[in-house]
DNA sequence: CGCATATCAGATGAACTGAAATAT
DNA sequence: CATATTTCAGTTTATCTGATATGC
């Protein structure tokens, strides 16, 4: 692959990458280098994902956390309990009953937490260089919008 | 700064989300629906993203692919010789020798290609309505440039 | 021979489906 | 009883690691 092909101007490609690719690509490269980064601190990514979201929303129990990762309950139940008998998390009965468990951070979670976070900025550090701090807010207001717009709409899909 | 916005003391969350964790979220969602939109044509989202990135780099070897799509060859090699095998793809010795086999959509491959874009473009229209149309293109650059940023630096990750 | 590609084979992990127990 | 959460058990799928063959 040492020779530039002669496309000539095939700039003009046919078709424009969909943005989904390009989420995807880019999920594909922080995760390479995040799962290795992560191992380093004895958690894997989808760990760490469901430590961030309960972080977001202190006091979710398992079958919620699911709904928002777009997981079973049951294989959020397995990463939730993991996470609890490795001290990280603490969950407890809801006051309103039901067999609801609310789950919480813990203070070695949350110290956890924070060195995954400095792990995945220094990640992050690289990856938005050439941005600009406008660029970056940007950037992230615009992958809310559209998570958004992916979540409430559940309905417009197909269902009656 | 061009604006006195600042974080202040407002919205003083305790962690706001690492973009990393919404490019991941938003991931989530997406591949959410398009598994079960590319479903309907006999195809997953990994054949869907192999053969889009053909469609990006014709010519390109099982090897290739797998070093841009950050995963072993033997896996993407899986995936390439089973598209092969239904005739989406074709593969051919390259000119310059070696045991590279070259590898390009065929024409039933771009006939699908397409019917799965026109599908990732209605879930897209979802996700997208509320942006405009300078917000997607930036969005896109935007991603573009990350996701560069990290597959060139590879070498950075130890050094400074 | 060294190196890269392609491919065969077994091992692993993270998700799924199904079913059961618990609690209002 | 109906519904929702949690949890147990088995299964599938997609990846990985290891090893082998081929061709400069």
């Amino acid at each position: 692959m040492s020779s530039p092909r002669g496309q000539g101007a095939a700039s003009a490609t046919a078709a424009a990458p969909r943005l989904s690719y390009l989420v995807f690509r880019l999920e594909r490269r922080i995760r390479a280098r995040l799962d290795q980064a992560l191992a380093q601190h004895g958690v894997t990514t989808t760990e760490y994902m469901a430590l961030s979201e309960l972080r977001l929303r202190d006091g979710a129990s398992s079958a919620q956390l699911a709904r928002i990762a777009f997981v079973t309950p049951q294989a959020m139940n397995l990463v939730i309990r993991d996470l609890e008998g490795r001290g990280l998390i603490r969950r407890e009965a809801h006051p309103n009953g039901g067999r609801v468990l609310r789950a919480s951070l813990s203070r070695d979670g949350k110290a956890l937490l924070r060195r995954c976070d400095r792990a995945l900025d220094e990640i992050e550090r690289v990856m938005l260089a050439a941005l600009e701090q406008d660029d970056r807010k940007n950037l992230g207001d615009r992958l809310t919008e559209c998570a958004h717009a992916l979540q409430a709409d559940a309905s417009t899909t197909g269902h009656a």
